[in-house]
DNA sequence: AGCACGCCGACT
DNA sequence: GTCGGCGTGCTC
């Protein structure tokens, strides 16, 4: 027997089926994706059994040994590993190594020790019981299969000797899964009409094409995932459902796991590679029905799908950007489901545009809660301008802001507020009109690089000196802007004493369990206050929240990108959600140094279709997304001279091979160097180019053996 | 990724 | 004359 092997090296020299013999006692022990030890070379290394032949005309090495007895790789999985390698242009290694839990990956170290745990079951049904004991203990049996030894033990360990050596009782050493979802009492709500009809659709899936779930903030989005699961469940298949960061969202977690106890898995960032195993291997073995996680959930070995939901589909975190395979968990999603045949649910507040319009194109089948479940409406948005503000004022929360949070908190309310981290002070703002300086060419706005007072441009190397005095209006005061936690937390404790204020940010909330806690006082009305970043923005459900105050909005729209004014959009909106979530009504004061910018003008009057119609506009005029698809190559190496000649010869190349494409760059990335490693980017900008994929794997192959440079590329990149 | 092989410069 | 730099190519 030979079988063909994919060692577990993440290079593209050797990313390809290796053949080797199967020596004659692991003959039967051998199936198509489970792990090998093989020798390669001098070295020895793990590898995936991807065939099985008869025989080989070459001279084989033998494989060492099996090193699973389960299949880990299905056959569902390994056909989706192909598709993702064609489609993102990575290693086909990669691909298989990311959908799998660290502790099944080469060199994680010593697969992580499990925990046993000992469970009896019922071997002679008719045996008649000699001690009442021995009744008790049988007792238990007429109620469910496996007892848990300790269980046992406690009626009496005389008797569960006794009953083990006579054969009635037989062990089963089970992995210890550390049972912790349970089924609490949980109010199963009773479903609006609308929220209904989304329900009916998605079950019924008529039409095969993903939904697009357009839905308000508030509009009861989670209890619709729920009852579809449910009914997915009834049906006897299972589901996966994907949130975008699971540390931020541990409500909904909370939420599935209420309802649907052990047949939950959760997938977190904060579980150990050990955890994160377990639970995999929970999921393969199909005793747990629904997966709950962010990105990488979306490849857990579930079979018979009934549904993938996909919560906050416009977040970029779904987007793997920052190593291969650089792959969209919406794509997989979509893939995954069609080899299912069951139902997509995106769903989000405020859609990508990228899904918004299709949409529009009837691509995606558009599904809508107009409405919040508590009859209330969306709260009403203040636009508090910081230009008139500024000048008698030092302070970074307003006066307007101040007395309304007073106000509120005096009615024995509560209050969050958020600021906005994203794109801290890497661009210069003026102190006067407030203007940031941007690109001539881009529309994007330059980034400020310190070492050598430059402002550059990420997306097609235009670089100007930092101006003396602003291009707008002639003030002298350029400056960059940033704020932290701690200092307004210090403001907000001079001008109200008497407050409470929890601040909550990475640095408070790294501890384990810490997350929690604070949420929890924070709802017990310990605080009055919830301020923080990102962390407040997403999902939080606290009934007594009237009020929202932004302290900053600009900053995430200063980002040089071409999505920051969607970013932004979506980023306030979900943030304003937070406020009047139950019966009493609820305010938003968004503080900004561009009141009339129009990602913050229409999160005024929750007119997401207006921002959608007015940003489509602009991203036709200036070829972005989803007008254009866009590919992004990064050239990086430790030689920057010749980094850059390598990657001006590629650049000629594709201007030679490629006639409907726009080609950008050369330009050094916003960090060009990192750890001595200097890096280049090239843009690409193209409606339909037939050969594109073939030129770009020709460049990839030309330098997969070349020490000193490395190649990658990035198709629709959430940012550069 | 490692490792060997091979071709050049600069030393006990 | 050898030692060692790293560029190139291979691993079933």
């Amino acid at each position: 027997m030979v079988v063909g092997v994919l060692v577990q090296l993440s290079s593209q020299s050797v990313d390809k089926v290796f053949d080797y013999f199967v020596p004659s006692h692991l003959i039967s022990s051998i199936k198509v994706g489970i792990r090998v030890l093989v020798p390669f070379g001098k070295q020895t290394l793990e590898g995936f059994v991807l065939q099985i032949k008869e025989e080989s005309e070459r001279d084989l090495k033998e494989i060492y040994s099996v090193l699973d007895h389960d299949v880990i790789l299905n056959p569902e999985l390994l056909l989706l590993g192909q598709e993702i390698q064609r489609t993102t242009l990575s290693t086909l290694i990669s691909t298989y190594q990311v959908m799998l839990p660290k502790a099944l990956k080469a060199k994680a170290g010593v697969v992580v020790p499990k925990k046993y745990q000992t469970f009896y079951q019922l071997q002679d049904k008719n045996y008649m019981p000699t001690s009442s004991a021995q009744k008790k203990i049988l007792n238990l049996f007429s109620a469910r299969e496996f007892i848990l030894r300790q269980e046992l033990l406690k009626i009496s360990s005389s008797a569960l000797t006794t009953l083990i050596e006579k054969g009635i009782l037989g062990e089963i050493k089970q992995e210890d899964y550390r049972m912790k979802y349970e089924i609490k009492v949980d109010n199963k709500k009773i479903l609006t009409v609308s929220q209904k009809a989304v329900v009916d659709a998605v079950l019924a899936n008529t039409k095969h094409i993903p939904f697009l779930l357009f839905g308000v903030t508030g509009s009861g989005k989670t209890e619709v995932y729920m009852q579809i699961i449910e009914e997915v469940l009834n049906r006897g298949k299972t589901a996966i459902i994907l949130v975008p960061e699971i540390s931020l969202t541990p409500q909904m977690v909370e939420q599935f796991s209420n309802r649907f106890g052990n047949q939950i898995a959760a997938l977190h960032s904060a579980l150990s590679d050990g955890e994160k195993y377990d639970e995999w291997r929970r999921i393969a073995r199909g005793e747990a029905n629904i997966v709950i996680g962010a990105r990488s959930a979306i490849f857990a070995p579930l079979q018979n799908i009934g549904v993938i939901i996909m919560d906050e589909e416009h977040s970029d975190s779904y987007k793997q950007g920052d190593k291969n395979p650089r792959y969209h968990a919406r794509d997989v999603a979509i893939w995954r489901a069609n080899y299912h045949r069951c139902p997509v649910l995106l769903g989000s507040a405020t859609p990508s545009l990228e899904s918004m319009a299709r949409a529009e194109k009837g691509v995606y089948e558009l599904l809508m809660l107009r409405d919040r479940v508590n009859g209330k409406s969306l709260p009403s948005v203040e636009i508090i301008n910081m230009n008139q503000e500024a000048k008698n004022n030092s302070s970074h929360i307003t006066k307007r802001l101040l007395t309304e949070i007073s106000y509120c908190v005096e009615r024995g309310e509560q209050a969050i507020l958020f600021l906005n981290r994203r794109g801290f002070s890497t661009f210069v703002t003026c102190k006067n009109c407030s203007e940031t300086i941007k690109c001539p060419h881009c529309d994007i706005t330059l980034t400020y690089h310190k070492s050598n007072r430059m402002l550059r441009c990420h997306y097609c190397g235009y670089a100007t000196p930092l101006p003396n005095k602003c291009p707008h209006c002639g003030e002298e005061a350029l400056s960059d802007l940033g704020v932290g936690t701690e200092k307004i937390e210090e403001e907000l404790h001079n001008l109200l004493p008497d407050v409470k204020v929890l601040r909550m940010d990475v640095d408070t909330t790294s501890r384990k369990g810490a997350h929690k806690k604070m949420i929890d006082a924070f709802r017990n009305h310990e605080y009055d206050i919830l301020l923080g970043t990102q962390i407040v923005a997403k999902g939080l459900d606290f009934s007594d929240v009237t009020l929202v105050g932004v302290i900053n909005a600009d900053t995430s729209l200063n980002i040089p990108d071409f999505r920051s004014s969607e970013n932004t959009y979506s980023l306030l909106s979900q943030v304003a959600g937070r406020s009047g979530r139950s019966s009493k009504t609820g305010k938003v004061f968004i503080q900004t140094f561009n009141p009339d910018h129009y990602a913050i003008a229409f999160v005024k009057h929750h007119d997401y279709l207006g921002f959608y119609k007015q940003e489509m506009q602009i991203r036709r005029r200036l070829g972005y997304p989803p007008f254009y698809f866009l590919c992004y190559l990064k050239i990086s190496g430790k030689d920057a001279d010749y980094i850059f000649q390598e990657a001006l010869k590629i650049k000629r190349s594709l201007e030679r091979n490629l006639q409907h494409t726009k080609i950008l760059g050369p330009t050094s990335l916003a960090v060009f160097k990192v750890n001595n490693i200097y890096r280049y980017g090239i843009i690409l900008k193209y409606k339909k180019e037939d050969v594109l994929f073939d030129i770009l794997l020709k460049v990839q192959n030309h330098y997969k053996n070349n020490h000193k440079l490395k190649f990658d590329i990035d198709f629709n990149p959430s940012h550069f």
